[in-house]
DNA sequence: TCGACGCTTCGGTCGCCGCCGAAGCGTCGC
DNA sequence: GCGACGCTTCGGCGGCGACCGAAGCGTCGA
């Protein structure tokens, strides 16, 4: 098996619409049923499941079964780096996408979401913006947290420290889709979006990505961040 | 047409054999003829030239017409990259292919090789790492040259100072698949590269991405980097 | 216990896509 | 000018994959 094959099979495993619609969705970096997947899809069951198996298979996705239902996600953050990689590439860059605005849910998919396991849209570029302007994340000659930085998470934010040490890079760039700028993803993305959420000052809307601030989050971002309310609408 | 059905046909495009044998082939940042690109993966002109237009009319390749020529290469440095993760994904983590050392040609392009327009392979990591460890490079907090590091380009590299200007990043880390760890990529690494070739301390091998170090490379880069010429064997 | 539910496998259908050789057009070099 | 060459388009063929309903199995809850 050839390199050229290898890439062409991985491709092959986003190149239809039904298994492309999944990982889309999976990228709330939640568990869904195979039924949940295949509503959402609008595809028959027995279509859900022979597109899971090929998913599962090639690596992409991971399940776990529960009676009779079968939970399943992303494999890790690198699947959802892979997707999220391709999905920034679908959009040219410096410029946001008009038909985006037509709906109210991508509306509030733009003002906040969850990216796998990191906040991004309108919030996520915001923070990432005010943690750049607080000389708290070092963007001039590439993408990285400062000193600073680490101890703000370890600090205000009560992240321990112990949960910014692994194989994941701690500050990594993702192009963000909806506002066509950066947002911070790797650990520390992933850990400011944990707290933010166990703190209440950021809460999801409805069952999707979505996510906005609460007025307590408001208040505390300001505080923090200085980050201006206005910024987030 | 929805974000799923554009990220499928944006993987469709890759998930043929022969496409993707095309784009790994024009990873060498080169531009190809379609004959020689058909030659490459053994297929036939009339299905080379069917293959080249999906792959222009998606958007990851441009043509350029030379009287009965048709030469094409990747649209730009996005188009690299996109590819470049797909096959970055790959490879299991932390582990090199043991499969790859069994034909000299995989083993030249381990050595040394481009990746569109940096370095990569064991003298890509192997400078990678030697501007970490000097200090040009910090990697202990995302992936950002440092002051220094900016220094050394336009000093001891005579870059330009506006040649590190752009809207690329300056420093992007890419993951080396022979390697399994990180190579510079960004303005960075394209200028880093650009530099050696320029001065005869980097030459490419035959007429694929395979490049290797000459003696007055060795030289200088020991003298530059405390680059230990073992390091790249 | 029994019917509802979630999921899987099977068989069949249909559309799509990659492949090729042939024919044709324009460029190139002798 | 002419044959060789690079490239494109066309028509035909065969294989593959997505889709579905039906049947079946195991789990769940009243």
């Amino acid at each position: 098996m050839s390199r050229s094959s290898d890439l062409a099979a991985l491709a092959a495993l986003l190149a239809d619409d039904t298994r492309a619609r999944f990982c889309l969705a999976l990228l709330d970096g939640r568990a869904w049923t195979a039924s949940e997947l295949a509503a959402h899809a609008t595809v028959a069951a027995s279509t859900a499941s022979e597109h899971l198996g090929r998913l599962i298979g090639g690596g992409l996705l991971v399940e776990r079964r529960q009676g009779r239902h079968r939970y399943v996600q992303l494999a890790g953050p690198r699947e959802a780096e892979l997707i999220e990689g391709l999905v920034a590439h679908l959009e040219p860059r410096g410029q946001r996408p008009a038909t985006l605005r037509t709906s109210r849910a991508a509306e509030a998919l733009a003002r906040g979401r969850t990216c796998y396991d990191h906040l991004a849209g309108r919030l996520g570029v915001a923070l990432t913006d005010a943690l750049t302007d607080r000389g708290l994340l070092d963007r001039t000659a590439g993408f990285a947290l400062t000193t600073a930085g680490v101890e703000w998470l370890t600090g205000p934010l009560a992240v321990a420290p112990e949960d910014l040490r692994g194989r994941r890079p701690l500050a990594k760039e993702c192009l963000d889709w909806t506002e066509r700028r950066s947002h911070l993803a790797g650990l520390a993305g992933a850990r400011l979006c944990e707290r933010l959420l166990a703190r209440g000052w950021v809460k999801r809307i409805g069952t999707q990505r979505a996510v906005t601030v609460t007025p307590e989050g408001t208040d505390a971002l300001r505080l923090l961040l200085d980050l201006d309310p206005a910024s987030l609408s």
